[in-house]
DNA sequence: AAGGTTGGCAACCGCATCACC
DNA sequence: TGGTGATGCGGTTGCCAACCT
């Protein structure tokens, strides 16, 4: 036995409204408020409708301050970073540009930018994505890091700097590849911090510094202004608890991952010490530990190439999974 | 001018999650 | 703590206007 509807398909209209409707429901709202309860809303209200439909109808066109008509470069370039990063989650994607709706994001993503995107790559070299589409096994060789650098320069660059009107991204300014996740093409987040700057923020996302990078996904802030000392951080396109996120403590010894975890690599090179970072990302998205070792890019293309298993600084085994590496 | 095609967007649907009892 | 109803989300549909042939 299904679920019961939520309204009485048969006695509800359906389709666009009209101007009375729109009235009528903004009116009830502006002045009663929805009571917290949409379902009930449309009979005080005395429309017709499913109470879904009005709370739609009042989230995408009747609420205030909603903005409708040509999205600017500036919210273009928000939406492409975040679909980069956490993919068609829109309604984190909406909340970062104030006054557009889910729905307006992702109808603009679908018409429009996405083709706007797609043009750009084949415009650049009329060639494919350098990277390959197909899922990584055991017995493929990896790309070293410095394929994979030369690689994204030549082909993203462009693309890259007609979304944000920087020049190019230089070594060893760090980016994000994300390889063997299935996406087709493969995702690559793009980010400016330097290492020498040590900068706290990105240049769009507001990320974190190089150490907490890994957390950078669709962050607000990195400084926290609560009154109770707690934030909210939206990581993995979850929104959780500052202190839930051990990174932001500082790095802490990591102690082994669990099984079939995803987990973030962040090799760097500070005062030519080369280092490797590793975060374990847990099956909802949140973040979790990380320690940074040392390794050589040797060592990490090694650590990388290694079967399955748990990774740790001990037995240098990994899962199979995820891999986003830092330059 | 008329029929067909495409693009844009509002609205719907079904499912997952949340909140409350 | 499990059940139930409400809410929110993302994918999809369908309508309409603009454009093409």
């Amino acid at each position: 036995m299904g679920r019961a509807p939520c309204c009485d398909k048969a006695n509800v209209k359906k389709g666009p409204w009209s101007p009375e409707e729109d009235a009528k429901l903004k009116e009830f709202i502006e002045k009663y408020g929805t009571g917290g309860n949409w379902i009930a809303l449309p009979q005080k209200v005395g429309l017709k409708r499913c109470g879904k439909s009005c709370r739609l109808r009042w989230l995408n066109y009747l609420r205030p301050n909603i903005k409708h008509g040509e999205f600017s470069d500036e919210e273009d370039r928000i939406i492409c970073t975040l679909y980069a990063n956490i993919g068609s989650r829109w309604s984190i994607i909406a909340a970062q540009l104030p006054g557009r709706t889910d729905n307006d994001i992702k109808n603009y993503w679908n018409t429009k930018l996405k083709k706007k995107l797609m043009g750009m790559m084949h415009s650049n070299q009329g060639n494919t994505p350098p990277f390959s589409a197909t899922p990584h096994t055991q017995s493929q060789a990896l790309p070293s890091l410095s394929q994979l650098y030369k690689d994204f320069s030549s082909f993203y660059t462009p693309m890259i700097k007609s979304l944000t009107g920087h020049e190019s991204i230089s070594h060893p300014q760090n980016f994000l590849y994300n390889y063997n996740n299935n996406n087709i093409p493969p995702t690559i987040n793009y980010q400016y911090s330097s290492y020498e700057q040590n900068q706290e923020c990105l240049m769009d996302l507001k990320c974190y510094s190089v150490k907490e990078n890994m957390l950078a996904f669709g962050c607000t802030e990195a400084s926290c202004s609560s009154s109770d000392g707690s934030c909210n951080q939206i990581s993995g396109g979850k929104i959780v608890k500052q202190e839930e996120m051990g990174c932001l403590q500082g790095l802490v010894p990591n102690n082994g991952f669990e099984e079939n975890q995803k987990f973030i690599l962040d090799y760097g090179n500070i005062n030519g010490d080369p280092f490797l970072t590793f975060t374990d990302q847990k099956p909802n998205g949140i973040l979790g530990n990380s320690s940074q070792l040392h390794y050589d890019i040797e060592e990490v293309k090694q650590l990388i190439s290694i079967g399955n298993g748990l990774i740790n600084d001990e037995n240098k085994t990994q899962e199979k999974g995820m891999y986003q590496y830092y330059y």
